[in-house]
DNA sequence: ATGTCCTGGATACCAGGA
């Protein structure tokens, strides 16, 4: 086994933020990616500038919204599944799983669910119960597995939040999302940010609105899950802000793990 | 309520989503 540098990067739309995703790819070299809001369609997603950077990729677009990817540095993934399992009527193209460099690497975009309460919302928990029930088929493999992505969940009002004052109606801080969270990591999951920063604020989206980069008024809810079998590989873990404050930035900072050999 | 930025459809802006 070797080193891996394992990253989440809800990149808000590829085709516009192309350049941004290559100068990163190049300066971080991660050796896993997953990317979330493609806002793409399968047959415009940008393969060849990718595989010219040094990069496999699978994806899962669609027009206009949502949208998933995964990208192995040196190696093309090897697709396990399409989309959760647990409701044939979801047409959200918001999961990808596959193998890649000896790990299973799921990636999510889970429902955003504003407004709530309403239908969103209850879409959001409704998917978050179909995510457990596969994650919990994930442990029982026994393999070594990570889940990242965009989860839309402020885990707690004390470290993962500039302030929830203004975000207190919002569905990324509502009981039942955070329950939902608690319930997946309480399957064995662990954090891998909080795990190594268990003190820290730590933050990976700023909202466009309100100068909330320039304040740092951001919101953890980009997220890196390990297995039990993976977990004692862990050793660093960060978010590449710097990506936030480049010209034309995606509202989210691609956020990482090393994990040792 | 406000603010910004993406996509796509039909225009020289708007709607929908986040």
């Amino acid at each position: 086994m070797t080193a891996l540098t394992v990253a989440t990067f809800n990149i808000n739309g590829i085709r516009s933020r192309l350049p941004a995703l290559l100068a990163w790819l190049e300066r971080e070299r991660p050796d896993i990616v997953c990317l979330q809001e493609l806002k793409c369609p399968d047959e415009a997603f940008p393969q060849a500038a990718i595989e010219a950077a040094g990069y496999g990729a699978l994806w899962h677009g669609q027009k206009s919204w949502n949208g998933v990817a995964i990208l192995a540095r040196g190696m093309t993934p090897l697709e396990s599944r399409r989309g959760l399992p647990g409701d044939a009527d979801d047409s959200h193209s918001r999961y990808l799983e596959a193998a890649a460099h000896g790990l299973i690497v799921g990636c999510l975009y889970l429902p955003n669910g504003n407004p709530q309460p309403g239908p969103k919302f209850d879409y959001k928990l409704a998917w978050f119960e179909r995510l457990i029930a596969h994650a919990q088929g994930l442990l029982d493999s026994g393999h070594p597995v990570v889940l990242a992505g965009d989860y839309n969940v402020v885990p707690t009002d004390e470290l993962d939040i500039y302030s929830p004052r203004s975000w207190k109606k919002d569905a990324l801080l509502q009981p039942e999302s955070r329950a939902a969270w608690q319930r997946l990591l309480a399957q064995g999951w662990t954090d891998a940010l909080r795990h190594l920063h268990p003190d820290a604020r730590i933050y990976t989206f700023w909202d466009y609105f309100r100068q909330r980069w320039e304040r740092d008024a951001g919101l953890r809810i980009d997220h890196l899950l390990l297995s039990p079998a993976l977990a004692p590989r862990l050793r660093e873990a960060g978010v590449d802000r710097w990506v936030r404050g480049e010209p034309k930035a995606s509202d989210h900072a691609p956020t990482w793990m090393r994990l040792g050999a």
